[in-house]
DNA sequence: AACCTGTACAACCGCACGCGC
DNA sequence: TGCGCGTGCGGTTGTACAGGT
């Protein structure tokens, strides 16, 4: 199946986005939604591939994206989840309101991949931030009426896009975190334990546990399904940090 | 003060998947 | 049933900036 370029370079302009350009998008999503990424930024007058202005508006735009440094529990979360799940940043990245599988991604391979590469130290030392990066011109150029940092944790995920994603494939799709296997070995009480609690989903103490109740929440099926693995290893992780120490 | 180096983040690229025709 | 299109995802790259020398 031979594809067509994302983006034909006829005359598309590539690179940092400009705040009119952010405006624009933005203006446009506001007022026609985004069915069709393609179509939008002929629609818009963007002179913009539909991929790019996806990407553009996932990763920066959406007014729900939170903002600023990873406080230690989001940290911690993504290392745990990173154990579980592997590199399925997506996946992550939904467990994680506000923020998005770019910037997890980021945040993984700058320094959370380094602190536990270098150090067998707990994890509730954060790895030392060399700066408060720049605000972006973009979003002090949004920062109007329209985009409310929504920080709140229990707000809608829409970065999760619901993809059919199945625990056979979580766990055979382990190019990355070849090790799960030999991490989780699972055991009959552990099953029986792990099954009382998901029932009674009250929270492990833990801070992202709270969107899992959100996200439970949702009448879609697989997002359900999704929980209660996702919760499971969750579950998992807690009780063998807790066999170490 | 100027240059060099490392870090953080935005953006791009290519592939895979799902869906409609 | 097969094909093409649109979208989502993960990997990688480019660049701006801060700190060090």
């Amino acid at each position: 199946m031979v594809r067509a370029p994302c983006c034909e370079k006829m005359g598309l302009k590539r690179g940092p986005w400009t705040a009119e350009e952010d405006m624009t998008l933005v203006a446009h999503i506001e007022q026609h939604g985004h069915s069709n990424w393609r179509a939008l930024p002929k629609q818009a007058g963007l002179l913009r591939c539909g991929k790019s202005c996806r990407l553009r508006w996932i990763n920066y735009l959406r007014p729900d994206i939170k903002r600023g440094n990873f406080t230690s529990e989001e940290e911690d979360a993504i290392i745990q989840l990173h154990a579980m799940l592997g590199n399925r940043w997506s996946t992550i990245a939904a467990r994680l309101p506000g923020r998005t599988d770019n910037e997890i991604k980021n945040v993984w391979h700058t320094h959370l991949k380094k602190r536990l590469e270098s150090s067998s130290k707990p994890s509730g030392q954060a790895a030392p931030k060399r700066k408060a990066k720049k605000p972006a011109v973009a979003v002090s150029a949004l920062e109007g009426p329209t985009s409310e940092p929504a920080s709140s944790p229990g707000q809608s995920l829409s970065t999760s896009s619901a993809t059919g994603y199945s625990m056979a494939s979580s766990l055979e799709n382990t190019g990355s975190s070849s090790s799960e296997s030999e991490e989780f070995q699972i055991d009959d009480s552990f099953w029986s334990e792990t099954l009382a609690m998901s029932v009674d989903s009250s929270g492990s103490g833990m801070e992202t546990s709270d969107t899992f109740g959100v996200d439970s929440a949702s009448p879609s099926s697989s997002n359900d399904e999704m929980d209660f693995w996702v919760t499971l290893f969750m579950h998992a992780g807690d009780m063998q940090s807790l066999s170490q120490i």
